[in-house]
DNA sequence: GCCGTTTTCGGCCCGACTGTTTTCAGTCG
């Protein structure tokens, strides 16, 4: 059995491979634009193929349905393995480098027959890439940065990739009857944005009955190593996994042991023995028994925690049922898939009371980004549904810094909306100090509200581009403007470091989901995971606070 | 490959920068 996601994944490989090959770019935008819907449909792809429905997916056609039908009932894909023969998955990797393209990387592929990074890497320090078409000096040595770069958070994953998969393989084995009580542990509990393995702790008196089980798991590639108390392997995804099993009498024990960093556990249970946890009814009663309070899991990294549970003094960190919008939103005006309507009726049965209405402005022209004649257009369709639905509907604009600092709007059209996002999306190779000071000049415009992903960074994609954080950080308390915390899984941005200055300094913090599908709205948890583990508190985060303190507050700056 | 009461065929698809060139293809957001 597929999920959605595997097989969206399988369709992006073969648009992939079917650029480099330069076949039609509309062919591959298709397996893109289908590879996507299916990545979001609501419903299980599984139940859209019993019921013959999968061409109901938009930008599903015959040719895509029968693939993926073909995918589902056999568990492979002909068309699929035949591009495979001719473009390797390791040639699709090098296709993540920065300055490759589907080009250069089929004709490193055909010329020189290099088929993975590690190939192409050591070409590169040999100096045997420049002198190909369009390859030079400066191509090389990008490669090899690039290569380096990505090797530091080798075989880690993003916390928006691993959760999922752990939370559907913990939901199967609580089902399991030997199974009494589990939960995820490790890095993905902690909240960290890249994770290397999953891990899991499992509550059992019958430790031997649970490997059957296990096997039974349809998201289970291999298992690679049995002993005793533990199972490992690799989920389907490539995704390492663990598997600790533990005597009831000992669960709130090692859930806190496993949870925690090394530095964490290193020392709160410094010599302690486990018999002193035993049948402890909660993690609460092992931290108490230490004589600290209870540390959420996002602070369990040895930062200054430990003491203040002493003191009893840890931060009141937010949470999810503190959020009450989002503002940072996308729709059809722009690049996001979905109208303003579905988008605020999505919100609104997340029990949020308002919605940001964020698309880009017109520089951003490969987004559809708006002018000022359609953003006028907009907002009256924005007054129109708010008379219909009962959520309040800000309009906004997510407008691009240009690079001298300036934006893409006049002063006079950011006066007319209720919020303003404004964020770097072209020369990300400024220096240092370049970079800083345009983002500061955006800061310093009154209508700005919230800086949009500060660093600009993907993770295991891009580096953040180059930042003095500490006088951005100093600016947007000067001008009180608001710093994102973009929640996608991919950017993460500010960073846990970042916002932990930025409450410091008294800047506050709004958590968007910079959605362009109405699913992704339920990215913002990543997000406010991000935003435990930079220690913030309910205060902080503007999109915490009710419709009317926000509009007040954003009204008050405006003036 | 998808889509469609202006079309079942012919659109879909943007513009600037970068590094490589010697007039521009390839990459990127």
């Amino acid at each position: 059995m597929m999920t959605n996601q595997e097989v969206a994944r399988v369709l992006r490989q073969i648009a992939d491979i079917l650029q480099i090959k330069d076949d039609n770019p509309f062919k591959v935008k298709a397996y893109r634009k289908a590879a996507d819907a299916i990545y979001h449909f609501d419903e299980d792809i599984n139940v859209l193929q019993q019921t013959g429905r999968i061409n109901e997916i938009p930008g599903v056609g015959r040719a895509v349905q029968e693939k993926v039908e073909e995918l589902l009932q056999t568990g492979a894909l002909a068309y699929h393995e035949r591009l495979l023969q001719e473009v390797p998955v390791g040639v699709l990797n090098m296709l993540r480098l920065p300055g490759l393209g589907p080009r250069t990387v089929r004709t490193i592929h055909e010329q020189l027959g290099i088929a993975s990074p590690d190939e192409l890497l050591l070409a590169a320090r040999e100096h045997r890439l420049r002198g190909l078409p369009g390859v030079g000096e400066k191509t090389e040595l990008a490669i090899i940065k690039g290569i380096e770069e990505g090797q530091q958070n080798r075989g880690k994953v993003t916390l928006g990739e691993a959760l999922p998969l752990a939370e559907s393989l913990l939901r199967f084995l609580l089902n399991a009857s030997p199974v009494l009580d589990g939960s995820i542990v490790g890095s993905i509990r902690r909240g960290k944005p890249l994770v290397s393995d999953i891990d899991i702790l499992l509550a059992t008196r019958q430790p031997d009955k649970l490997l059957p089980i296990v096997r039974e798991y349809p998201g289970i590639r291999t298992i690679t190593d049995i002993e005793p108390g533990h199972i490992k392997g690799q989920l389907s995804g490539e995704i390492d996994f663990e598997l600790i099993l533990v005597d009831p009498e000992y669960y709130y024990f090692l859930l806190v042991r496993a949870t925690g960093s090394k530095a964490h556990r290193d020392i709160i249970f410094h010599e302690q023995l486990p018999e002193h946890f035993i049948k402890a009814g909660n993690e609460a009663e092992i931290y108490q028994r230490l004589g600290l309070s209870l540390i959420p899991p996002e602070l369990r990294e040895n930062r200054g925690e430990i003491e203040l549970a002493r003191r009893g003094e840890l931060p009141q960190l937010l949470s999810m049922a503190d959020i009450k919008g989002d503002l940072h939103v996308h729709s059809t005006w722009s690049d996001g898939v979905e109208g303003i309507g579905e988008m605020a009726k999505a919100a609104h049965a997340l029990g949020y009371q308002y919605i940001a209405v964020t698309d880009h402005s017109k520089s951003l022209s490969i987004s559809g980004g708006l002018n000022e004649e359609r953003l006028l257009l907009q907002a009256k369709e924005i007054e129109s549904l708010e008379q219909k639905l009962p959520i309040a509907i800000l309009k906004g604009i997510e407008v691009d810094i240009m690079k001298d600092g300036s934006l893409d709007f006049a002063d006079e059209v950011l006066a007319g909306l209720d919020l303003v996002i404004a964020s770097v999306h072209s020369y990300f190779k400024l220096d240092k100090n370049g970079q800083t000071e345009r983002i500061i000049k955006a800061i310093q415009n009154p209508h700005v509200d919230i800086i949009g992903h500060l660093s600009g960074r993907l993770l295991n994609r891009r580096p953040a581009y180059e930042l003095d954080i500490k006088r951005i950080i100093e600016a947007a308390a000067h001008y009180q403007t608001a710093l994102e915390i973009n929640a996608h899984p991919d950017r993460l941005d500010i960073d846990e470091e970042t916002a932990r200055l930025a409450r410091e300094y008294g800047v506050k913090i709004a958590i968007n989901s910079d959605a362009h599908h109405r699913v992704d709205l339920s990215l913002m948890r990543y997000g406010v995971m991000n935003a435990r583990r930079g220690w913030l508190e309910k205060e902080d985060v503007i999109n915490t606070w009710s419709k009317e303190r926000l509009l007040n507050y954003l009204s008050s700056r405006h003036d």
